[in-house]
DNA sequence: TAATATATAGAACGATCTGTCCATATCAAT
DNA sequence: ATTGATATGGACAGATCGTTCTATATATTA
């Protein structure tokens, strides 16, 4: 199983990551946690930071896949889907395992180092943001990309403050104010 | 000078925990930055966390007291002063020095460890929502903490923005937001 | 069966970090 | 002038971390 080992690593490191933080979660843990030993890791990635930014890819795929699929489960018409993308933000809030957007915390503890991670980070919140855009397009916004970006906004405040005040009702707030800037830009 | 010494641990603390993260600043460039000893700074603080704990506690008051400053200078009515807060936080993204809210970034790091710090970082949230209430109660919204909610979602979207995807303009974005919310709780 | 690639466990290395200890120096107050 | 509190600089221990290396085992393929 040539490919699986680099499988199990990622899967590792992204729960890990995601529980303790990337430089409170050491190599032997990971190892550990994979049932790998360590020249395989050093065989797939040369470096930790490698390991870590593999991880991430690995994230914003699945996480915007996910995304979609609830969205898209969630609502029928193109209006109700921007405001699903919240609904959808509640359900992730509401799992035991939430520790917060994993981008957002990488760019706080690699605060100017690790160029790539930042890249990968910004990366992901505008695939994000495109994602948005094209559902404000459909729903028929005149400035997709404007609502786009308001909504964005909204659903990282939401992210923090669940994350801050352990508080899974931003999203519903975050939905309420939502609502209205989507009422403003559709019109009634 | 024995209050001073203290004063100026937490200076340099500031400084570079703001400027390279909690983990990655160690205990011993802050001593050559604050220009102390070891020994000093273990007889006011007991530990590194301590040291945090106190650094947090002091940028905690010093955001809250130049928010407040900003917003009353920029603005004379009370619903000026809500759209004040974003200009405040456009000024503060515009600084070379800004590296995200350091609140924000804590709790990153320090992932479920640590709970005085988190215990912090939610303190911080929450009194910056109360004033944000205070300036919404005065402008005669009659649900102001539901406003004050709504805006520091937006405000924190904005903070992350800018950091991740070193956009001040998240500030402005965050702002048209903002006017779209107040107009709807206000009235026009 | 033999050969090749890959995984294993863990020792070892160098670097870094927090926190403690010590002997010395400074300085204000009695 | 002497005392007592405080600061200094640096050595030190103890732990952890990422990375490299060695030697052994396993499994696939010719």
């Amino acid at each position: 199983m040539p490919q699986s080992k680099r499988e199990h690593l990622i899967d590792a490191a992204l729960t890990l990551f995601n529980g303790y933080g990337y430089n409170a979660t050491g190599i032997d843990r990971i190892l550990a946690e994979a049932g790998t030993a360590k020249m395989t890791l050093y065989k797939h990635f040369k470096s930790k930071d490698d390991l870590i930014l593999a991880a991430l890819r690995r994230r914003d795929e699945e996480f915007r896949l996910r995304l979609s699929r609830a969205v898209e489960s969630m609502a029928d018409t193109p209006r109700g889907r921007l405001l699903a993308l919240f609904d959808a933000h509640a359900d992730w809030f509401d799992k035991e395992n939430f520790r917060g957007c994993m981008f957002i915390n990488a760019v706080a503890e690699f605060a100017n180092l690790s160029e790539p991670i930042q890249a990968m980070a910004a990366e992901n919140k505008r695939l994000i943001r495109a994602y948005i855009s094209e559902l404000a397009a459909e729903a028929g916004a005149n400035d997709p990309d404007a609502l786009a970006v308001e909504l964005g906004l909204l659903l990282n405040g939401a992210i923090v403050s669940a994350q801050i005040d352990r508080s899974p009702e931003s999203a519903g707030q975050a939905r309420n104010a939502a609502a209205v800037l989507v009422e403003a830009a559709l019109g009634g």
